[in-house]
DNA sequence: CGCTTTTGTGAAGCATAATTCACAAAAGTG
DNA sequence: CACTTTTGTGAATTATGCTTCACAAAAGCG
């Protein structure tokens, strides 16, 4: 997995150190290079999810590295640091593919607030695949919980004992197993009679699976 | 699971033992009963996949016993077995929930022909969530596996290390795991240049991942 | 009430999936 | 060619999910 690593690339011994020092105070953990050269080789050993790059530096300046993360590190977000900041050199950067772009001199807090928002969209940006799924996905993809689902959708409304009867199981513990794991998901609920039946995200999931057989076997 | 068996249920101890005969024979596992109230507690103990019922029983009849079975073992199929044989008396059977009708006398291929089809029929509803779903929900349950495939859609094409770095993953055999899985599973494949892609059936499973994801933020 | 069935818990064992590691062939590059 | 990166394999380990088992409270029933 991408690291919680933040990496500063700029040549100003001074100015990168302060950097280093205020994100490490706020409790990031960083890794700093002064070259973009170094700054790549970097990449390769530890993939960060922010990355910080100075504009003018000896070498390959950070306009011309900005590509080559982006296409190597599609999923690492890039603030732009810059000295002589206009308006065509903010876009420039922005259109080469940073995500934000910071002029120097930035105070304490305008430098956190760009990482905090950088580091947030890239959160948002990782859980594309969204974590909910997760769940959900390895709910269905066990054969007995999705038997139990499609026969009280059948049923409509069923007691533990006739679960376990119409599917065949011997052991009724197995089924309590994952009659449990579906109430945990919150894709089954049990009324005061103690009779199970599908919540109404049940519905949609078993919806959702035939959907999917539908698809599958075409 | 539901066990292989066949109960059969009939008073006539000459009748009933044949027909355990001929069943044996042919190498099903039978068990006997001469009552209602005995077939209900042999289910309780061990849930058949097809159950012979006699028509007419002291005590509670076939046809008193018929909603019982299908209210408690609703997987379990049932064929009727009558002496007196009327069409009405037929539609009142497969009304009430058998799954066949046999009139006696019979011969022995009726009875097996017909065993042979209600076992086939209790066979496919018992397949009905199908089997190749379990791959593809495995599959997809994995989110390294689903990041794999949503980036493959965006990129279209990629090589194996522009995924692990996409990823930030460090590790590349971990997303070579992975890889393999999709491959094995059909959802990518990969061309002379090594390069990976999704096939038709990873876009449609890929497909099937969006229509979830809205389903389940609803 | 005593007895059975239903419904349930938690721990132990087993099976499978996922990760890591050590290593290597193939491809690319100077 | 030597050297690096890419792409890959298989075994060992770890994590996770599933099953089984021993046991028990609650509900139903004579």
């Amino acid at each position: 997995m991408i690291t919680e690593t933040i990496l500063v690339v700029d040549d100003d011994q001074d100015l990168r150190e302060s950097i280093v020092e205020i994100l490490e105070d706020y409790g990031y953990k960083v890794t700093a290079c002064a070259t973009a050269e170094a700054a790549l080789q970097a990449m390769k050993e530890d993939v960060p999810r922010l990355a910080l790059v100075d504009n003018m530096m000896p070498g390959m300046g950070g306009m011309a590295l900005l590509p080559l993360l982006k296409k190597d590190f599609p999923a690492t977000k890039i603030i732009m640091i810059t000295a002589f900041s206009t308006v065509d050199n903010a876009v420039a950067a922005m259109r080469s593919g940073a995500d934000d772009y910071l002029a120097k001199p930035f105070k304490r807090d305008e430098l956190l607030v760009a990482v905090r928002r950088a580091l947030e969209e890239q959160k948002f940006a990782q859980q594309q695949t969204e974590p909910c799924m997760d769940e959900a996905l390895a709910c269905l993809s066990n054969q007995i919980r999705r038997q139990i689902l499609t026969t009280l959708s059948a049923q409509g409304e069923m007691r533990f004992m006739d679960i376990t009867r119409t599917l065949g199981i011997r052991d009724h513990t197995k089924v309590n197993f994952h009659l449990k794991n579906l109430k945990n998901n919150n894709l089954i609920s049990q009324n005061r009679q103690k009779s199970y039946r599908l919540t109404s995200q049940g519905e949609k999931m078993l919806d959702c699976l035939h959907l999917l057989s539908k698809r599958i076997s075409l």
